[in-house]
This record gives C-alpha cells, structure tokens and sequence, in this order.
DNA sequence: TTATCACTATACCTTTCGGTATATTTACAT
DNA sequence: ATGTAAATATACCGAAAGGTATAGTGATAA
C-alpha cells in the first residue's frame, strides 16, 4: 500500500471513531507510519485531508443510490431497493458512513459540515427526483417531494445508526418493515 | 449576571455555534469577560463545564415530555402534543436543542456524545414507555414499542432540525402532517 | 479584629496543535 | 550517467490547547 492510500485509510478510521477536530495530523502520521510533511505533500492541509477522502467516497454511495432508484417497478419495491442499497453501501464502508452521519449532523460552522454538505444535498435532490418521476403514479403527493425526500432520507439514516452500532441488522425483513410503516403509517 | 450563570451561556451559544471541541476555554473566558481559573472554580475542567451545562437545561427537555405524554386521548392526539411540546422546547431554547442534535450524532468516543447518551436514553425510554402503555388501544404493536421510540424520535428531530435551521416553521398543520405521516404512511 | 472562605486575576506550566523550511532520497526519462 | 521531479525525513515554527500555582480580593462569621 502506499503512502497515500494508507493516509486516506487511516484518517477515515481515526475521523469515524474520534472525530476529526478530536485527531491531530501528528496521530494520523504515526499510525500511517509517516512523517506529516508526507501527508502535506499529498494532500496541502488537514481540510485537504478531509476532502479528498469524502471525494474518493462519496461517489459510491452516490452510485448506489441512482442505481437502486432505478429499479422503479412500484414505489414500494423502489423504496426497498433505495434503502438496501443504501445498507449495504454503509455495512460495506462502515467507517466511511459514520463519518458521513457524523459530518452532516455536526456544526454548520464545521469543517466536517463545510464538506459533506453539497454532497447530502446531492443525495436529497436525487431522492426529490425519485418522488417527483413516481407522481405520475401517485398523484397526491403533489409538492410534497421534498418534504417525503427528507423525512426518507432521515429515517434511513436513523435505521443505519442503529444498524452501524450492532442494535439492529438491515435484512430484507426488516427493510421491508421500515419502508412499510413509512409507506403505510404505523397503524397498518 | 454572576460570574457562573455568564459563563454557562456564553460556553452554550459557542458550543452550539462551533462544537464543543472546536471551542477553547480561553475563548469562553474571553467572551465571558472573566479570567479561566474562575471558569476552572466553579466547573473543575471543560467536561465539567459540558456536564454542568447538559444537567441544568435537559431536564425541561424530558419534562416537557413526560407532560405532553398525560395528554393521552388518543394517539394521534397524543403524538401531535409530544412533537408539539418537542418544538417549543427547541425553539425556546435553541442554541441547546443545536448542541442537543450534534452532541447525540458526534463520535461515540467523544466527550458530548459521552456526556449526552444517558440522557438521550431516558428519552427514548419515555417515548418507549409511552408506546407501551397505547398497547391497550392499538393491539397489533406488541414488541415493536422499541422501533416506534427510536423512529419517532428520529422523525421528530429531523423535523426540528429543519425547523432549526429555518428550512420549516413548526405549526399546528406541519406537526399534524408529520404525525399523520408517521401513523399513516406517505399513501394517505 | 481577625480568621475564614468563596471568588478572581496574573502569570505561568506542559503538551499539542496545524504547518513548514530545508535537505535528502528515490525513481525515471533522457 | 545525469537531470529532474516526486516523495520522504529532520527539525523546527508560532500559536493555542487544557490546566494550575500563587496571590490577592471582598464579604461574612466568630
């Protein structure tokens, strides 16, 4: 492996466990067995760091996503296979995925935030989209694309949370119940 | 204003503005208008500080809670009530429901995550509790009390969290859509 | 009046922070 | 073989981190 790859590697690690303000480019280095004017030289600063690493990931879960949405037979199914791609991506990338939840629910302020924020926008307008193709199919839910977009995207991430800290396991059992009661409501 | 009471809002504000660790004792005391050896009298250290904090302003957030769940008439009724009661409490005390947010989704191993996770779990054990007791009503959620807190409170502070960063004004006809979502599902 | 105690400031500690100036090694094309 | 550029190390920078030793204040109780 070589210097790079390994810096990218181990800083992801050390970001998802301890934060990134909480890891010091001096800890990355060592663990990386290097010396910090080699990470400089790769990457020109921390916050170089952090975007190269959300840049050479990102895309995957990006990737994931539009696939799933294209496996449009029926709403229900789509949701499905949205959320399962959506799984198996953070079971895949474990590290990765909890520094996205991490990142996107830190402080506006924040370096972490700074650099996920356009991507999750990115992830949203594509789940909007998904919304807005099926109305044809469901015509009342006019306008409220957005609103479905987010509260879907929130409660994927809520089971992922739950998934990415051994509370819970995303089989097709229990992602068939989370797209169901947020299809169908809790009563049903 | 005393000395403590200064420091307690300043340290809130900056926390919820900047994170916690991204925020410097030097810099609280500057902001304060005192030195730090009476930030270090009266908390002992910057967790103390952060325990201080999170112990004087949670309790409104379970009590208006535990309040909102006696309005038991119904579910809906009294799910609209609890989000209901959710959103004021976050409005009127924005800068610690911001803190709140980041702190439960930060690092495990961080210092507000640690300091926070009791308490968010006290929560989710109320609205658990409260599932459990609607179990006379509504037969058919045996054993799911647990998902029902756990996504409730995510879509709960999902909504806030828009409200917070004033994407959405919380009032009675979105806490209703919210609620009538979670019961029935996108499909009615 | 004096002893006590909560409170606050000056000045300092060590460690670590992100970052760099400089030199050297490695690899590769000419 | 040699010039060149990427990659890496040693040693350092100033600033800021969290924290503290010490010395006062001011009020209050004996």
């Amino acid at each position: 492996m070589n210097s790079k790859n390994t810096i990218l590697q181990v800083s992801l690690e050390l970001f998802a466990a301890q934060g990134y303000e909480a890891t010091g480019v001096q800890e990355i280095a060592k663990r990386a067995n290097i010396t910090k004017p080699t990470l400089y030289h790769f990457f020109g600063s921390k916050r170089g760091l952090l975007d190269a690493l959300i840049a050479l990931h990102y895309q995957g879960l990006q990737d994931s996503l539009s696939t799933a949405i294209r496996y449009d037979k029926d709403l229900t199914k789509t949701l499905c296979a949205v959320l399962k791609a959506l799984s198996t991506f953070a079971m895949q990338n474990k590290d990765f995925y909890r520094f996205v939840l991490i990142a996107s629910h830190a402080s506006p302020q924040s370096e972490p935030f700074e650099a996920i924020a356009p991507y999750i926008g990115q992830s949203l307008q594509t789940l909007e989209d998904m919304f807005k193709k099926i109305v044809v199919h469901h015509g009342n839910m006019r306008g409220r694309h957005q609103r479905y977009a987010f509260t879907l995207w929130g409660m994927m991430n809520n089971y992922i949370t739950l998934a990415l800290s051994n509370q819970l396991t995303l089989n097709e059992e229990s992602i068939f119940l989370a797209v169901h009661q947020f299809s169908h409501g809790i009563y049903s």
